[in-house]
Parts: C-alpha cells; structure tokens; sequence
DNA sequence: TATGCACCCTGTAGCCACTACAGGGTCAAG
DNA sequence: CTTGACCCTGTAGTGGCTACAGGGTGCATA
C-alpha cells in the first residue's frame, strides 16, 4: 500500500510517517518504480504499535526500547513490563501535581466581583504565590501540546 | 539589583528572563555603565507574577493578556476571570483524559510473567488497540517537558 | 492531446517554552 | 596579574511533530 493509505489505516498523518522513517522508528520500505514508497502488513502492524504506545505517553525512546524486544523474541520481558511501570507511574505523579494544579486555580477563579482589574482578586492571586496553599510546581507548561487529533 | 539576584530572587533560569525579555513579556531594564541589566522592585513583582502564572500551567499569550489588564487598573476584570476559567476547564479535561490513559496503563503492566519477549502479554497490548477499553487518545505526549525544577 | 486533479517526493522551517553553549567583556579579591 | 564570579550577545538544540515550497506521477475526462 502507498502512505497515503497507510496514513488512513492507521490514523496517522504522512508527514508523521515520514518522520517515523527519518528518525528510524519505521523501517524504509520498498519504492515503486515512481519512487513511491510501498508498504506492507509489517510496516501497518509497527506503525500501529508506535501510534497506540504514543497515545498512551510513552516517548519515542521508550517506543524504540519496546520494538527493539518485540524484534527480538528470545529477549527477557521484565524489560518491557519495566519500561511501562515507570511511565504508570510518571503518569500517575502527573495526575496529582495537575489535581495540585486545579485545586489552586478553583481557588482563584470566581473570586472576581466584577469590578475593575485594580481590584481584581484573580490578578493580586497571580502575582502573590503567598495566596497559595499548596507547592503547585512544575506545572503542565505544555498543556496544549502534542495531542493527536482523533482520525 | 543585577540579573543573578533577580533570578535568585524569583526562582527564574537567568537565560529565561533573558528570554522573556526579547519576547516582551518583561520590559528592558535600565543598563548600569558595564551593560548590565539592572532591575527594581517592578521588575521583580512582574517576573514573579509571570512565573506563577506559568507555574500554574498559563501559556505566554495568556500571561500577555492578565498582564495587559493588570497594567490597566480601569479595565474590567472580568476577562482575567474568563482566561482563568478557561485553563481550569483545560486542566480538568486534561486530568480527566490523564485518568484514562492510567487505567489504561494500569491493565496492561503487571501482565507480564516474566517469560520472553515473543509471549509477552505488555508488548502484545500495545501493538493491538483493540485491547482496550477506553479511548484513550490524545495522550500525554510531552509529560517530561517544560517542567520547572525546584529551585 | 491537453488538462485537471489527487497523490507522491525531498528538504527545510516553524511550533512552544525554554535551555545550553560559544566566545567574549567586567570587576573585585588575593 | 591572575583567578573566579558574574555579565553580555547570538545562535542552536530539545520533543514530536506539522506545514509548506517546489517539484514529479498517474489516471480520468474534454
């Protein structure tokens, strides 16, 4: 199949799977006589492996670890199943320093009586960390990004 | 004060005032006769209103916004209030979706017995979605990014 | 045969919010 | 006079894509 409908099989834009390539999560694959690239089952089953372990946050290094012992079916497992204990667990840190996160921010919001911004309780909250009650650090800086859309 | 003390006063990477600087977000300080910067107490309440507000998980656009109103004290203030609800909303859905890919991950680590990778009940999760509950998508991409350390 | 259109190619630059580093200047203490 | 802490500018790198310029290919229709 061409990328184009490796693109739609898998739920993944081209530029993506070109990148894939470029960084060498994806094996290139054969070309056409147009130069265009062809893919088969292999490729659709990796790339699917890389988009669902994506979705679930891990990093493409953490995906190249995991391929690597799934290519190599002799290896110990303890490995993978390490791999993704560690990610629950960074993801499970994530969700309490966020719940830190909304605590404070349902204490600021809708305090505003809707005067003007030199009385405005959520600005004096912004700019006094002292109003705080809880040590929300490191916060989700990039809240907006990285997130697929759904295909 | 110079820009060390400044950034020992707010917690701030000394290269991230400097970034803020050239973005405007902070205004250029006054140079001493060696082109140091040199800031005042202004510059300090800013930086600190702008880390926490990063802190609590606000981009640069919107810290641009609440300080647009903050340095007009006539303005109403109710937009402060809508930005803030408006990343509340986010963080929730963000928790919400973070809590899914948890579950998620939860189900599939601890399946491993500790055979080889070719019979490996983590690696067999991944490469298959249809193993899955929830649809979790979307994920936590930059979970490690953009995250401020203590100082 | 010409033309349009969907699809493909490479290569590069941009996104966010920093962070790191090269290569230099300034200044006080020993 | 050297050491070391501090400061300066400018540029490039991070992760994981995404967008676009500028071109080629292949098939159906007028």
């Amino acid at each position: 199949m061409k990328i184009g409908e490796l693109s739609r099989a898998t739920g993944t834009n081209i530029e993506t799977i070109r990148y894939y390539e470029r960084i060498g999560l994806l094996p290139a694959p054969d070309r056409t006589a147009a130069n265009y690239r062809s893919y088969g089952d292999a490729h659709r089953s990796r790339l699917s492996f890389v988009r669902h372990s994506r979705d679930l946050g891990f990093t493409i290094e953490e995906i190249r670890s995991l391929l690597d012992l799934s290519d190599d079916p002799a290896r110990d497992c303890g490995e993978a199943d390490r791999i993704a204990t560690a990610h629950l667990e960074q993801v499970e840190a994530k969700i309490a320093q966020l719940a830190l996160l909304r605590d404070e921010l349902a204490r600021i919001v809708g305090r505003c009586r809707g005067g003007v911004s030199a009385d405005c309780r959520v600005i004096e909250a912004l700019g006094d960390h002292r109003h705080c009650e809880s040590a929300h650090q490191g916060g989700p800086a990039t809240l907006r990004q990285g997130q697929r859309q759904p295909t």
